[in-house]
Parts: C-alpha cells; structure tokens; sequence
DNA sequence: TGGAAGTATTTTAAGCTTGAAATATCTGCC
DNA sequence: GGCAGATATTTCAAGCTTAAAATACTTCCA
C-alpha cells in the first residue's frame, strides 16, 4: 500500500516519517530525564550520572574497570575520571589497581553505596512505572520491540560509517 | 494472559518491563543524540543545542519570544539566553524587544542565519533517515503511535504531579 | 494613583560533558 | 633486551545546563 509512497520519498530525498519520529522519540527521553534528574536531585541530593554510574556498578559486584564504565555509560573516558572521583570522595565507590596490569583501574561499589543505591532504585522504579502507567503490557512490548529494530538500525550504520 | 502477572507486579512493586523499556529508550534516544552531534560539529562546526535552537526558529519566520524557546526547546531560560547570545555574535540570529512589552525580547534567524540552517537541516534529515533505514513504514508508525502514547502518559502524570 | 503580584529575562555558581593531547603501562616481535 | 604500537587513564579548555536569586517591566485592583 505504501509501495509507491516509499519509492517516492527514497527518490526525492523525503524524510519527514524519520524525522518526525525522531523528535517524538527525543521529546519523550527528555521528559522522563528531566523527571528523574529533578525527583533524585529532590529527593536524594545526587544528579542523574552518579545514579548511572552507581546503577552499572550494581550489576557487576566484583568491580568493573573505569573503560568499561565509559562505554557502557556511552559517555567519554574524561567524564568518567571526574564522576568516579565524587562519588569516591562521598565514600559511595571505591577504586583498587588491576595487579595483573597496572593501567586499569577497577571501581566498585562500597557497603555504603550499595545501600544508597538501593533506596534510590526501588524509588526510580516507582517514578517511571507511574510515568509509564498508561502503557498496558501490550503497549509496552510494542514499544519494546520497535525500540529494539531501531537500536539495531542505528549500530547497523555505525558500523558501516568505519 | 498477563492478568495474573500485572497483578502481581502492581502488589510486589515489580516495575522490571517499564524500567526496561526505559533503558532501552534511552540507549536509542543517546546513540542517535551522539551521532548527530558528532556529525554537526564535524561537518558544520556547530553544537546541537545551537542547531536545534535555529530549527524552532525556522518554524516562526516571525520570531519568537525567548521564553517560549525555552518552553519548546524544554530547557532553562538561562540557557536560551547565552545561547542566543552566542548565535547573534556570528550573526545567525537577531533579537529585537517587543515594543508593546518591553520584559518581552524577540528572537528571529537572519537571512544567514536561515541558508545556513537549510543546509543543515537537509544533512540532519539524511543522517536520521540512515540510522533508522532498516525499519518499514509500519515499524515507524507504530512507534510513533507507542510513543505518542508514552508522552500522553508521561505528562498525565506531571499535571496529577502539581 | 500606588503598590502588590505576576511575568520575562539575566546573572551566578556549581556541575556535567566533550575531544584532544599527555602520561603511563603493556604486548608482541625482532 | 628493547622498541613500536596498542591500550587505559588523566588532564585540559571550551562549552552546555541547571536552579535560584536578582532585575526590570507590566497588570490589576483598591
């Protein structure tokens, strides 16, 4: 049905559809971020990065080396160095070199950032099941799933941009 | 299907799929921000704020106030000021104050300003439509249909919030 | 008229973020 | 062994962003 609709817009350079849905996606991202900054800011006095960072620390309890923070947080190398020396001096993280190489170092979360974390989580949680509310079960695997096509879609590109 | 599911995700506090697809709409949302704003500063030596600010002017060749920039952009009204600042010191923007109100100050793109914002928005249209090629009309229709639903959600919320 | 309350904007201080250059260390190969 | 190239991190300067306080102007009503 929309065949020649397609050709049309591939042919004259129309992107609109794509553009479209890219600012709807932007405008919604934005939102939910700019609730959960101002609610952890509120409610818990930390900003939106040092929950991230805190969160990807959760799930690796052994520790995890400051480059993979960085790439995970898909943040630069920089940003990472001044994150984790805050969030070590509140005595929320601590850093320990890798014996075995002597480049990298690892952080992870203390006793004291775990705890932390896990207040701040079960909050987070809640905030965005409620921003999320009018969405039933199926809305939500929708939105998973296209979600899911277009983060496909855009490392596809990526990896044709090398 | 899901019924006993639901249920018991709204009594336990189980917030696991929004939180998920949260993520995930992030991770979106930061892989296309960072390509577009790798590719502006590489290929137009300009910031993504600066170009989307000059993408709302372009949609009110009257002007606009700067308060409403601020409202659309979804950003503090001391970022639009250095912002606009910043563009009318290379000549991009100009701002004139509303003799009716003189609190009121306008912002409009010169004529520079508006060539300059034309050839950056045809490469910008292009860069989206690339990263999201490999989804159909129907994908992005229904994104945009789960979206449109996420951001009627969201801002529900925000108004019970006041 | 006069002043209180509201509105538009700017200023400020603190913190985030980046890309690029610099530093330190490791690995593999001769 | 030793050196070239790769890898991990830090430093730096520039720019973005925010919330809150300050400034300037307008509106409304007694």
């Amino acid at each position: 049905m929309t065949d020649v609709l397609d050709l049309e817009a591939r042919t004259t350079g129309d992107h609109q559809s794509e553009s479209r849905l890219w600012l709807r996606l932007l405008t919604c991202s934005t939102m939910v971020e700019r609730e959960v900054r101002r609610r952890l800011r509120q409610q818990f006095n930390v900003t939106l990065p040092r929950f991230d960072l805190m969160a990807q620390l959760e799930r690796s309890p052994d520790g995890m080396i400051l480059g993979e923070l960085s790439q995970r947080m898909m943040v630069s190398n920089g940003n990472i160095t001044g994150l984790v020396r805050l969030l070590g001096e509140h005595g929320l993280v601590a850093t320990f070199t890798d014996p075995g190489d002597r480049r990298a170092t690892y952080v992870r979360l203390t006793t004291a950032g775990r705890a932390n974390f896990a207040d701040m989580a079960a909050a987070h949680a809640g905030w965005i099941a409620t921003m999320f509310a009018d969405l039933d079960a199926e809305a939500l695997a929708r939105l998973m799933d296209g979600l899911g096509r277009l983060k496909r879609s855009v490392m596809q590109g990526e990896r044709r941009d090398v």
